[in-house]
Parts: structure tokens; C-alpha cells; sequence
DNA sequence: TGTCCTCGAGTTCC
DNA sequence: CTCGAGGACA
């Protein structure tokens, strides 16, 4: 069953004002009325609350629509807390404010083991107990928080957490969260009850919502807790009342009466008064338990439907926590265990123009260094200067940072109220960063290029560290340090030039000994003998990457071959269209291109046409590789299946046959699963491997 | 002509 | 991993 939240918000989109006049009203009418109520009441909550629903949404609408139409005909019937008043009020100016009885303050955080364990040490002392205290751990929700004060069993005030003394009166927008009982249930609550809560979006919710946002141009939503804390600050209520969001209660405030000994039975009562709570809320002894709980849920983490910062650890008894009391900043008897952090802020210290081998120019940001997921990142790309612009992220900029995929840094958005005054859009340069030359946008393309070609050092520099990489030509030790010393000075002007070094040349290096050099020098020999994809790969001709050049070879079987072809002719192989064959082409009526080849060949670059070895069962199939697998490196594997006839590609489709899963596989493992496609873990993969 | 799929190119950090 | 763009195909 679907869990459709705008169908229903939009069905409660009228709104019929109460009628004020008092004047005498048929009892069983009344009746009527009230039992529709509870029973509308009900089915909400077990829809939004208990996620169990016993009717159907047909069979829910009609005693809605019953439920409404009653109260429209008799407006004296509708009471403040009926469910169908759940989008009363009119969009307002502003908020008003809202004093929390009970300061909502912060907790204190922990990131590692050793400070979960130290809280727990001191905490024990304070309470001058020997054995292990009793917590309750719960899921620490990335939403917004709020609190949610009822008078009799009913709601009368939601207000936001503010500054922890006093937030934004956000009533209207609460009372339409479906989850959020607008009477309590059952009865022996108190006649003061706050209830402090976190109101969220689920997951799949959120990118629904950002996906309709899309659609109408709306502002898209950074990440699920943006979303949740951006619905609930809407002025107008219709909107919030479309917005997906869900609340869950872990905490009270202030109440007039004692409400339970311990928080675990706090939470139940919670849970027995119509509030949802989050099934993951467990009691456990001690640090030991605390940590046990923590590496749980870490584990668990993804495959949650809602957002997670962390796990909260609170003490059970409230007459221990009480004894334990505040610091300046938060109670002691609670404390944060959070995740490293997969999003943060930090700010954009420069946009510097990067020039890659083809010219290509990709600003990158240069951030204050900030720990997102466990790194230090100080870089991220923003490809172009359209994406620039799209994201009118500027230098000096507060900007949101994340790990795509939990692992290439990624700028989501610009916090736009910290905008430095008088910061500018950002430009491309007009002169290329590295050498002064021109640098063109051609129409039609994202991407700006320095027109200077190998004679722009950095291009140069590019050109050459590709060409030795470890899918080029495979020269361990032709890193990028040596690579500048080399262009800046003057000892290789081309490719070709990589032959030609010397020991005598690489004496003019700092940092290389004798003894490395000849090594170096043995390596760059050895890695003649190579195969013509890699040498195809190694050259650099335009839109010509892995996976052409394997496919270029097998077709022409030969450098000269391929050299010789024309349009027509290269066309012919898989996967080159008009495009590319035009610039291969070109490529090869450039004298300079074939002068290099030349000298190459002259100085003893052999490429073999790789050949499958024998049949294999894999032979034809289409692979792809994620995660990291024991016995061999990813491009060992690739090397191997490409050897057996298989072909290995870099995206997973409904084409791909196996996908091969490693340890810590990324998104792709997902994908496959999506698509019905055979997974194998590395044995069942040696396994084909060996035939 | 539009859509889906692939590939190329650039980028980050350990 | 992301974006852009070319290729294949309907």
C-alpha cells in the first residue's frame, strides 16, 4: 500500500469556518459527529502512526467525506481538534513566538568510543554507582525539532526550537502532519503536556518531492532535513499540508504531572497517546551497550528510511537524571554519539581554473579545509562555468558540502543569507591559467579550452602523465612531480620524448638518485612492449578513451591500418559515429601526430594486437566491476575478463550480464539489483574466471 | 527527433 | 562520481 500523503492533504484542502452561534443541536447528529471523529482519528493513526492501516483509502475517504460534509451542514458540530480541521488557518505575515517552558537545549556530542566511554565514567561517579547504568539509545533523527504542547488532551501550541528559550510559533503548520494526533488518545495524560519530537521527511519521500519541485521549477531542497525544517517554516499551511512529513516524539517537556519513573515508559505512554516513536529506541547497559547499539545502527544506517546524524544515549531514570542535572550548555544524563558527518559547511576560499590534457579548463573550488564523512576536504569540482552558474555559488561563499557517493566531494548549494556584500559571479578567464593562450567556449559546448595545445605546459604536463598511466602504457614511477620537472625543464616536449630520456637527463632532476633513475629508465624500456589498445588509449586522440581504443584495435588490427582510414572506413568500427571518426581523422592527417607515432615506433614500441586467449564462458559477456575485491586489484580483473574475450564497462545497464561485487561496493550494486542483474561475489567470480 | 545508453574527461582523497 | 555529448535505435 502506498503511503500517499498528498492525495490526502489535497483532499483536505477546503476550508469551512465554524459556525459561533450557539443554538441547540440534535443530539444524535452530535453523536454522529463524534463517533466519525474518532473513527477518522483512528484510521489516521494507524495509516500515519502504526504504519498498519485496517480499512482501505477508499473506505477512509467516505467517513471523511461523511465526517465533512456533517460539519458543513452543522458548523456548531466542528470542534478545534477534529480531524478535519487539521488546515484551518490562512497563510500568515510572519510567525509569532512561542517561550518554551522547559528550555530546549543542545546535547553534547561524541564522536569517538573513548568520550562515549569517558560520559559514562563520570556520570557513574556522579551517581556513585558500581555497576553498569541502564540507557535508553535511540536513533538521533536529522530533522527539525520541535515541541508540541497540549492542554487537555488537546494541541494548542507546536513551536520550533529557536534559540532554546523561545522558537517560531509554527501551530498551523503542525497540525497538518498526519502524524501528529490532534487529541490525545486513551486517557491519564496530564493536563500540561509538552511533547518534544523531530519532525522529518522520509527518504524516498524527499527525492519525490525534490523530483516535483523540479518539474515546477521550484527551489530544489538541499537534503531531507532542509526540506523538513524549509516545510514547516512555510507560511502558508496548504503547503506545508502537501509536504510529506512525518513526526517522531522522543522527549518531554513540561508537564503537570509525572508522566513515568523512567523514559523507556515514557515513550511507551507516548506511543499509547497516539504518538509515534521510533521502533529503534532500545534500553542497554552501560558504555559497553551503548557502543554495541551504536555500531547496530551505523550498520543499519542506509537501509533506514529516515536521515540519522547519530544515535542518543539518555539515562532511563528520571530521578538519576535529576541527581546528574546541566552543565552551562546541556544535561549531563544525555549525550550525541554522531556519525562522521556526510555533509558540512564550509566556505569557498577561490574558484581556480584548472587546465586538463585536452585544454579542457573545470573550475575548482578551494575550500577551508572541512571533515565531511570522515576526510578532510579541501577541493571539489563545479565541471563548468554553466554549472558555476547554476549554482550561483560565488568565492567567499558558505556553501553545503557532501561526498557524492560517500566519496568525490561535491558543492550542493550556496547558503545564500551568508553572502559575503559585494561578492561577484565567478568568470572563466579569458587567457588560459597555465600559458596565456587564448581560450575559446565553442557553441554549443559546456566545456571553455586553451587553444595552445601541447604547447601549454600544463596541457603538455596532462598529456604526458596520461600517457605513462597504468591503462596507457603502464610506467610505474612517471608520476606527476616527475612529469613537471620534466616539462618545466624543457627535457621532453612530446610523448615521444619519454623514449628519449637518459640517465645524463634524469641527473638534472631533484630528488632522483642514480639508483632510481636507472630504474626508471628500465621501467620506461620495459613498457614498449605493450598492446595496441593501451598505445591507442596512451596517444590521446580526441574522444578516443579505453573503451574505443579496444574497440579501434580489434577492428584495425594495426596502428597503420587505423592511420590510413578514412571517415567511411572508421565508421565501420563499434561505437564510432560521424563525431569521432572525425577527429580521428584528423588526428592522424596531423603531421605532428604522425611524426610522434614515428618516433615512437622508431624507438622500439611494439603493440600487440591482444587477442583472446582461449573460449572462456565469460567471452562476449558485459561486465561491471564495484567495490574492492581480495585477490586482485579492480584493473587486474579488468585486464583478466578483457583477456577471456569479456567486455567491462563502467555503468551498469539492462545490457550488463554480471556484476561483480567486492567489498564496499558502491551505487552500482544497487543499480544491479534494480535491474535483475546477476550479482557474483569474488568466489563464484574466480570460479567463472577459471572456466 | 527523442530517448536511452555509453564513453570521455575531469576531479578527490588515502 | 558527475556532467556533457556522441552513438544506437525506435
Amino acid at each position: 500500500m502506498s503511503y500517499e500523503l498528498e492525495r490526502m492533504g489535497a483532499r483536505h484542502g477546503r476550508w469551512e469556518s465554524r459556525g459561533t452561534k450557539d443554538q441547540p443541536v440534535d443530539k444524535a447528529l452530535m453523536r454522529r459527529a463524534a463517533r466519525l471523529r474518532r473513527a477518522v482519528e483512528y484510521h489516521n493513526f494507524r495509516y500515519y502512526v502504526l504504519d498498519s492501516p485496517v480499512i482501505s483509502d477508499a473506505q477512509f475517504d467516505e467517513l471523511f467525506r461523511e465526517l465533512h460534509t456533517l460539519e458543513a451542514a452543522h458548523p456548531e458540530l466542528a470542534t478545534r481538534d477534529s480531524p478535519t480541521q487539521r488546515i484551518g488557518a490562512q497563510p500568515r505575515k510572519d510567525f509569532g513566538v512561542v517561550r518554551h517552558a522547559l528550555p530546549m537545549g543542545s546535547i553534547d556530542t561524541a564522536f569517538a568510543e573513548t568520550e562515549v566511554e569517558t560520559w559514562d565514567r563520570r556520570l557513574r561517579e556522579r551517581l556513585g554507582v558500581r555497576g553498569e547504568v541502564a540507557y535508553t539509545a535511540e536513533p538521533k533523527f536529522d530533522g527539525a525539532s520541535v515541541s508540541l504542547r497540549y492542554e487537555e488532551g488537546v494541541l494548542a501550541v507546536a513551536g520550533t526550537r529557536g534559540d532554546g528559550s523561545a522558537g517560531e510559533d509554527v501551530t498551523a503548520n503542525v497540525r497538518t502532519i498526519r502524524s501528529v494526533p490532534l487529541r490525545l488518545q486513551g486517557r491519564g495524560c496530564p493536563r500540561v503536556l509538552e511533547v518534544r519530537g523531530e519532525v522529518l521527511i522520509e527518504k524516498k519521500h524527499f527525492a519525490r518531492l525534490n523530483a516535483e519541485q523540479a518539474k515546477h521549477g521550484g527551489r530544489l531542497f538541499a537534503n531531507a532535513r532542509n526540506a523538513a525544517a524549509g516545510s514547516l517554516r512555510q507560511l502558508d499551511p496548504r503547503i506545508t499540508a502537501r509536504r510529506p512529513l512525518a513526526f517522531f516524539a522522543w522527549g518531554l517537556g513540561e508537564v503537570s504531572a509525572p508522566v513515568a519513573d523512567r523514559y523507556s515508559q515514557a515513550v511507551r505512554r507516548l506511543g499509547a497517546w497516539g504518538f509515534r516513536t521510533s521502533d529503534l529506541i532500545a534500553t542497554v547497559k552501560g558504555a559497553r551497550g551503548c557502543l554495541a547499539y551504536f555500531s547496530k545502527i551505523a550498520a543499519k544506517r542506509d537501509a533506514l528510511p529516515f536521515e540519522l546524524d547519530g544515535v542518543v544515549y539518555k539515562v532511563d531514570a528520571f530521578r538519576d537524571r535529576e541527581r546528574l542535572g546541566f552543565t552551562a550548555r546541556a544535561p549531563r544524563w544525555a549525550l550525541a554519539h554522531k556519525f562522521a558527518a556526510r555533509e558540512a559547511t564550509t566556505i569557498i576560499e577561490d574558484i581556480l581554473p584548472s587546465v586538463g590534457r585536452t585544454g579542457i579548463i573545470t573550475p575548482v573550488a578551494k575550500l577551508k579545509p572541512v571533515a565531511v564523512g570522515g576526510v578532510t576536504v579541501t577541493h571539489a569540482t563545479l565541471h563548468n562555468q554553466a554549472e558555476v552558474e547554476r549554482k550561483d555559488v560565488r568565492i567567499g561563499d558558505t556553501v553545503l558540502v557532501r561526498r557524492a557517493g560517500d566519496v568525490i566531494p561535491e558543492i550542493v548549494a550556496p547558503i545564500k543569507e551568508k553572502r559575503p556584500r559585494g561578492a561577484k559571479p565567478w568568470r572563466m578567464p579569458a587567457k588560459c591559467p597555465a600559458c596565456g593562450g587564448t581560450v575559446v567556449r565553442e557553441i554549443g559546448k559546456a566545456a571553455h579550452r586553451c587553444m595552445a595545445g601541447l604547447a601549454c605546459h600544463a596541457q603538455l604536463e596532462r598529456a604526458l602523465a596520461h600517457f605513462a598511466s597504468r591503462r596507457s602504457m603502464d610506467i610505474e614511477g612517471f608520476g606527476e612531480k616527475l612529469v613537471r620537472q620534466l616539462v618545466a625543464k624543457h627535457l621532453v616536449k612530446s610523448v615521444a620524448g619519454v623514449y628519449r630520456l637518459t640517465p645524463r637527463h634524469l641527473a638534472k632532476l631533484e630528488r632522483l638518485g642514480e639508483k632510481s633513475a636507472r630504474k626508471l629508465i628500465a621501467r620506461i624500456s620495459k613498457s614498449k612492449q605493450t598492446t595496441l589498445p593501451r598505445l591507442l588509449n596512451a596517444l590521446g586522440i580526441p574522444q578516443v578513451g579505453e573503451a574505443t581504443a579496444a574497440a579501434l584495435a580489434q577492428h584495425f588490427g594495426s596502428i597503420d591500418a587505423l592511420a590510413a582510414a578514412d571517415r567511411e572506413t572508421l565508421m565501420q568500427a563499434p561505437g564510432v559515429g560521424s563525431a569521432v571518426a572525425t577527429d580521428i581523422h584528423t588526428f592522424f592527417r596531423e603531421k605532428r601526430n604522425l611524426g610522434v607515432i614515428a618516433a615512437l615506433l622508431r624507438a622500439g614500441v611494439r603493440p600487440a594486437v591482444a587477442r583472446p586467449s582461449r573460449k572462456s564462458p565469460v567471452s562476449g559477456k558485459l561486465f561491471v566491476l564495484t567495490g574492492a575485491l581480495q585477490s586482485m586489484t579492480r584493473d587486474e580483473a579488468k585486464d583478466r575478463l578483457t583477456a577471456l574475450g569479456a567486455t567491462v564497462s563502467e555503468s551498469v545497464s539492462r545490457r550488463t550480464d554480471y556484476v561483480v561485487i567486492g567489498a564496499a561496493p558502491g551505487s552500482k550494486a544497487a543499480k544491479a539489483r534494480a535491474f535483475g542483474v546477476p550479482a557474483l561475489d569474488e568466489s563464484h567470480f574466480l570460479k567463472l574466471l577459471s572456466g
